[in-house]
Formats: C-alpha cells, structure tokens, sequence
DNA sequence: TTGAAAGCGCTAACAG
DNA sequence: CTGTTAGCGCTTTCAA
C-alpha cells in the first residue's frame, strides 16, 4: 500500500468551519480575508483554525481557481556555472509573489524541453521562464498555442509573442574586443558559442564590429565555433595553436570557455596575459577564483532572473499585456588574464 | 483583467468523451490504460483526444488522487558550489519518476525553512528532501508532524524518522588529516564549519581521530570555527596568521573555505603548498580549476542527490515503510595544494 | 465492458 | 453579513 494518505491531520475548511460552528463560506471568506465578516465570527473561525492546525489545499483552490500559484523554469543545466545565479534571481522573485518553481534541466535537448512545456503545462503553471537552448521554432509555436505567459531569458527568439530579458551581447562583446585592441592587440582569436542561439550570434557580431571599428582586418582564420562549453573552449584554443595561425589574444563568448583556453595554453607553455591576453563573458563567480582572475565582461545574472520573473507575474495578472524586452548593459571587468589595467605595448 | 483563462485549449475529459460519443469514464479508463477498455472505444476516444490536442489537467487528478506528483527541494542557497550537482541529481532521478521538483532556498534561516515546509504542505507535494542547515528541533518536529515523507540531505539530524544520504563524514576528514600526516606535516591547522550541523561536527571528529591515532598532540590554538564559506575560511587562516601559532598545513572543513584560506595566505605572501598545505573537501568542480589545483575529499555529490530521491519516491509509493540511512563512502583526492602525490620531506 | 453519479477541498454566485 | 449550492476536472465505486 502507499504511503498513508488518510492522515492524521487531513483537516479541511468543512472542519473548522464546523468546529466555528459557521459555513465553510464564511470560512473561507475569512481565511482569504476579502468579503467584508464579522469579527466575531472571524475570531471563533481563526481560533478553530489555529487548533485543527488547519492547513489550507492549495491543489483544491488551484482548481476551482484556476491558478496553480507555480511557475516553471526550463534552463539547459543547473551545474553549468552560469545558472545558479539566474536560479536564485528567479526563485527569490518568485517567493515574494508567492509563486513556486518547478526547474526543469534540458541539457539544451530540443525533446527535453518539448516534454517539460508538456509536463508543466499538465501542471497547469501559471506561467514559464524559458532559456531555449537551440533555436526551435516548433517548441515556440508550442509554448505560444498553450497560451500561458511566457518569458525568454537570456536569448532572443525572433517571432515569439513572449518578453524577454536579456544582455546586450553584442554590445558586450564590443567592448571585450575593444579591450583587447586598446591594450595593443591585433590578432585576436574569438571562440563563438552555439552560433544558432541568438546570445551566440549576438556576441560573434559584436566582435566584427569592434574589428570594423578600429579597422582591423576580421580573419576566418582566427573564428572558431564553439558550444559554450569548457571542452570547447579547450578544443578550439588547441586548434587554433595547431593551426599555426599568429594570435596575441583570445576572446571567448564565455567564461568557462575561456577558461578552457587558458588551460590548453597553458598546457603548451604558453603564458597568459604575458603571451597572449583572453577575456571571457557573464562573469561567473569562477572569474574571480581562476588564476588568472579572468577579464570578462559582466551580466547582471541574478537582477536578469528576478526581472523575468517580475514581468511574468506582471503577464499573469494581466498588468501588462503586450510583450516587452528587457535588455540589461553589460559591465567590462578587467582583470588579470588580459594584462590587468595599465595600457600595455 | 487577469491572463485570459477562459483559453482557447482548455478542452477537459469531457469534451473527449463527448466527440468520442463515450462517458467521461470511459475516456479515463483509456487515458490511464489500467482497467481493460474494448479496443474499438479506445481507438476512437484517443484518436478524438488527439484530435482536440486534449492535455490532461493534473491538478484535478491530484486533487481527487490525492498525490500532487511533486516533491519539495529545500537547500540553503543554490549559488553554494555544493548545491547544483546535488541538485540536478535529485532532478534527474525525480524525472524518471515524473515528479515535479519544486525548489526552496532558505539560505539557512530556520524561519525560511519553517515557511516553505508550510508553503509545500500546502501545495501538497508528496515528499520532501530536506537539507537542514541549522540544528533545529522545530522544524524537524513540524515536518514529521506533516506525516509526509522526508528524506534529509547531506545532514543527519538525530531523532528523526525520516531516512537520509550523506558521505561518511568523519571518515573523510580522517583520511584527509591522515594525507597531511603522511605528507610529513604536524601541525595541522583546522576549519570547522558549522559546528551545529552533523557534517560539521562529524568532520571535527575525523581530524582529531587521525591526530589521535598517529598520536600528535590536538592543539586548541589550531582549531578555528568556520561557517562553510569562502569568508570564513578567509578569516580564519588570517586568525591563524596573526596568532603566530606555527602550523605547516590546513585542513578546511569544504573547499569554498579551503580557497578561502589559500587566498588569504597567498596575500600574506606564504606559498601553497610550498610553505603551507591545504586540503579542502566536497570536490567541487572548482577544486580542478583554482591553482593551486585542490586537495580534498570527494563527495558523490550528483549520486546522493539520486538516492535521495530514489529513497523519497519508495517511501511515497509504500514500497519502503522504516527509514534508511544511506552512507557513502569518500575518496581522497590529491593534488597541488597538498604537494601532490610524492612523500615529501 | 460501460455508464451514472458521487465527491476530492475549495471559491463564488446567489439568495436571504 | 452569512449560508446554500453549484461546480472546477478528474477517478472510482456501484449497477447495469
């Protein structure tokens, strides 16, 4: 047999509302504390209330309400060290509107997500935070047909009815390159991320233009794809030194990937900032842990959660109706692995 | 006006049975596939359930099943490098079981802890996995009251019914000492975490076990009380500085506050591991990545967030009715920061 | 094998 | 201001 379901305290609105000797109307109007009561009833129903121990079900007034009070988050992976941070904005927003957060881990699998959109759509959520992780037009159109409120984090899908926050990406990389220019260098490799995601795309381009900018001939050669992942970042810097191609500086479109960077670097004795200078993107707190510290450029992670969040409930209740985009401006942190602040060369 | 729910696709079991030209009992019959249908209904109620792109309302079910198949979550912060791998453990294995994980950061307040284990009362979920963060008869009292099942994380608390997963954790903090002993080190400089918390207290045992069974004085004056944060392993080794107690190693109750220690060294311009060796505990990923690359004692962080669950979900389904205590074993893991695998001196 | 009907615990007309 | 009552969408006896 399963576990006890008839338990001891299963004690429902009928129950205090006998115990107060009222209807379970009156009950329930004093428990939610909107229709006008008497306080006298209102004191013998609190009371009755109190000594049941009484605890409200919510899955009986989601229902009848049609509210679950629950929100879902879909992200790729929580152990990627970009996500706590989204998480914990998100959770944090979440609590204050009293919602709760179903997570949901893709690994960036395009089946994955269709199931959790339908898993969390059984759950009946009130609404979804959605980090897409490669550009699908089906679950989009899926996630628009349920008509629950959707908001994109982090990445940009064209055609979506839903708000979104984000980072100006483009922007960050513009200035990750322009560092990387101003302290001298000419030759500087960019690793990309999945280039199918807009946050990819965004940061690839953001790279041209700075070379644009200052006038600085962009060289295939020099661009390698990557998939925002450590290995990749390790893959495309040994490629990269294999290729025998001239490089002083590496601009990754993330911090792990950059990570990965130095570390084939350094397994081929080649020094950073001393030999070549790398600057990575998000700014995870892994940033400030790595030696060495590494340059990157900042998202404000968890203020991007909670903001999603913000403008779901704002979805929800209907206080906003027509769709929004929230873009957050990136922050350069210069650090050590780019040669730190003096103007070198 | 709230987000329309009078949805365009808010088709219910009757409108199946009704096209299917059957009673809404037939048509969950079918759904559920567990009492025997004639195959000719069957065929026609799930052709008509597809064709009205019909999705089942588990709210509803729940509420007359009475199991929400969902499960609480509650960690202190998942921004904590411990948690993510903990984490998608217990998401990964809830999946299998198609049950939602709703997350909870209390960071560690007993009061956080007491709301959300009334919040997720409330929503009715079927189990509980707790990670505990402070001592705290209260809630442990409340959640055995709740008569759901609970599986306690990472920590044992003592008299409670519920089953729990940790890592033998005295016997990791033995074999770490016992590292630093074997590497020639004698006085060995201690950081506690939280004191309260069986992982703290049982790794205090462990260290001086190893310093009794090879027979080495236990020095008070080396012994620091840390709260498993990066600041408070900071603090503590500038403590042991300026106590101008000689010590050779540092043995850091995780790794967040072994790094702590590092960095404060490192300021202080004592080299690891040169002049001082460290060794942390937990492995996480960051242990690879900080250079010195960590020392430590390796958890199977992902694996209990697994079991856990796997205990949580026998428990619910009454396939386990008495607690189990499920205990890992530990493995040490060595590298730079302990100078590595020769026997020194 | 199938259908009718009761009811999970709650909210919200509606009537008084 | 308070009570009666009709469901929310589903599962599950109980009869047929």
């Amino acid at each position: 047999m399963a576990y006890d379901k008839e338990n001891i305290r299963n004690v429902t609105i009928k129950d205090v509302a006998k115990r107060a000797e009222v209807s379970i109307a009156t009950v329930s109007r004093i428990l939610n504390g909107k229709d006008r009561v008497s306080p006298l009833l209102a004191e013998r129903v609190l009371l009755a209330a109190k000594e049941l121990q009484y605890q409200p079900n919510d899955v009986a007034r989601a229902l009848k309400i049609k509210e679950s009070r629950s929100i879902g988050l879909i992200i790729p992976d929580i152990e990627n060290p970009f996500f706590p941070a989204l998480v914990r904005g998100v959770q944090d927003a979440a609590k204050i509107h009293n919602y709760a957060v179903i997570l949901c881990n893709t690994d960036g699998k395009t089946d994955e997500e269709k199931k959790y959109i339908q898993f969390l759509y059984s759950k009946r959520v009130d609404g979804i935070a959605f980090t897409e992780s490669v550009d699908n037009k089906k679950n989009i159109a899926l996630l628009d047909s349920l008509g629950i409120p959707v908001v994109l984090l982090d990445r940009r899908v064209e055609g979506m009815k839903a708000s979104g926050v984000s980072t100006d990406n483009r922007l960050g990389a513009f200035m990750a390159t322009k560092h990387l220019i101003e302290k001298g260098k000419r030759r500087i490799a960019f690793i990309s991320g999945s280039p199918k995601l807009s946050s990819g795309a965004d940061r690839a381009s953001g790279y041209q233009d700075a070379l644009l900018h200052y006038s600085i001939q962009y060289d295939k050669k020099l661009a390698f794809i990557g998939a925002f992942t450590y290995e990749s970042g390790y893959a495309a810097a040994e490629n990269l030194l294999l290729s025998r191609h001239q490089f002083d500086a590496i601009f990754a479109s993330n911090d792990i990937m950059a990570i990965g960077a130095i570390e084939c670097l350094n397994k081929y004795g080649i020094r950073v900032p001393e030999d070549v200078a790398v600057v990575g993107f998000d700014d995870i707190r892994l940033a400030t842990w790595y030696k060495p510290l590494l340059t990157t450029i900042r998202q404000p992670v968890y203020e991007m959660g909670q903001y999603a969040i913000k403008l779901l409930v704002e979805h929800i209740t209907g206080e906003r109706s027509s769709s929004y985009e929230k873009i957050f401006v990136p922050e350069l942190m210069i650090r050590q692995s780019s040669g730190g602040l003096e103007e070198s060369k």
